[in-house]
DNA sequence: CACTTGACCTGTCCGC
DNA sequence: TGCGGACAGGTCAAGT
């Protein structure tokens, strides 16, 4: 009953780019080698696999590697097998080892309840005592096991956006791709992931925060200049949250025990009422592409 | 076709 | 303290 590192990590992701890849990090430091034992679940609309095929590919396999793309979890097994996992909104990758705590004193301690709980949909059991367990309190999310070689082929995978912080992508890129979706809100755009991958209603109030557009104009009136100012924010937000381990909201730690603290990095988001930390008007909320939206009123005019 | 809205779920918070 | 409604870091199907 003592803190020992990683090992009694917990991880978790409210995930947007960077709280995946915080996820996928985290987790490719604990369970790469690790044999599945057993695998439970109750969840047959989330995990849809037949028993003979988690049976066949998932039961005995061990993990080789854990990938993302846009906002989608890939752990692959050496059974030519991959789980593919997406989070949606309140998905969780929660790791133990060996029913550990963090112990008595340490300040992660409080944070840890007993497992499973209600929001458990499955448990991976590992050979060597430890576990993996997907939560999910609104069963948006899910598990699927695909054969590795077809993962590509998935519907999503194919019509999804390129990555964002990819090296090859470009403000020209950026610009053309956001082009297909000219008519629309530029909050709308940014969060279609067929645009781009991996934005979200975070990283999307953020970014056009830092490049000063308002997230109702068009993306046809925007000039090329501000695309590009927007380009750069986007990537600047995004790194800067993968480096600070995602946003988290409450008290949930990732695999190294460390919360994840890009939210005291936000400048608007979930900042309503509180002074816009550039000129220090009163940031508002407001409603656009169906999701709250975070907004300084002076430096993101609402006309172009 | 491009674009917008509702549905999927459960839990919490806020106003009456 | 109870109840209704709005809302929640995502995505797809169905609507206009």
């Amino acid at each position: 009953m003592h803190y020992t590192g990683v090992q009694a990590g917990i991880i978790v992701s409210m995930p947007e780019l960077p709280e995946v890849e915080t996820v996928r990090s985290g987790l490719s430091k604990l369970i790469i080698g690790k044999k599945i034992a057993s695998v439970w679940h109750d969840w047959p609309k989330g995990f849809p696999n037949s028993p003979e095929e988690v049976k066949q590919f998932l039961v005995g396999a061990t993990v080789r590697e854990v990938k993302r793309r846009a906002k989608v979890l890939l752990i692959e097994l050496n059974t030519k097998y991959s789980l593919v996992i997406h989070l949606k909104m309140t998905g969780q990758m929660v790791y133990r080892a060996d029913d550990e705590r963090f112990g008595a004193g340490h300040p992660n301690d409080s944070l840890i309840g007993e497992l499973p709980d209600k929001s458990t949909r499955v448990v991976f059991d590992f050979s060597d005592g430890s576990k993996l367990y997907f939560n999910d309190q609104r069963k948006f999310g899910w598990v699927k096991l695909y054969p590795t070689v077809e993962v590509p082929n998935i519907e999503f995978m194919k019509k999804v956006g390129p990555e964002p912080l990819g090296d090859e992508f470009t403000s020209t890129d950026f610009a053309s791709r956001l082009s297909k979706r000219k008519n629309t809100n530029i909050k709308a755009a940014l969060l279609d992931q067929t645009v781009i991958a991996g934005v979200g209603n975070i990283y999307a109030d953020e970014s056009l925060w830092g490049a000063k557009i308002h997230p109702t104009i068009l993306v046809k009136n925007i000039s090329d200049t501000k695309l590009n100012t927007l380009f750069t924010e986007l990537r600047y937000v995004l790194m800067l949250a993968i480096e600070k381990g995602g946003s988290t909201n409450n008290n949930y730690v990732n695999a190294e025990g460390k919360r994840g603290s890009y939210m005291d990095f936000a400048r608007v988001f979930r900042r309503e009422k509180l002074p816009c930390p550039r000129c220090g008007t009163t940031i508002e909320k407001s409603r656009v592409a169906g999701r709250g939206t975070h907004t300084c009123p002076q430096c993101q005019k609402a006309t172009a």
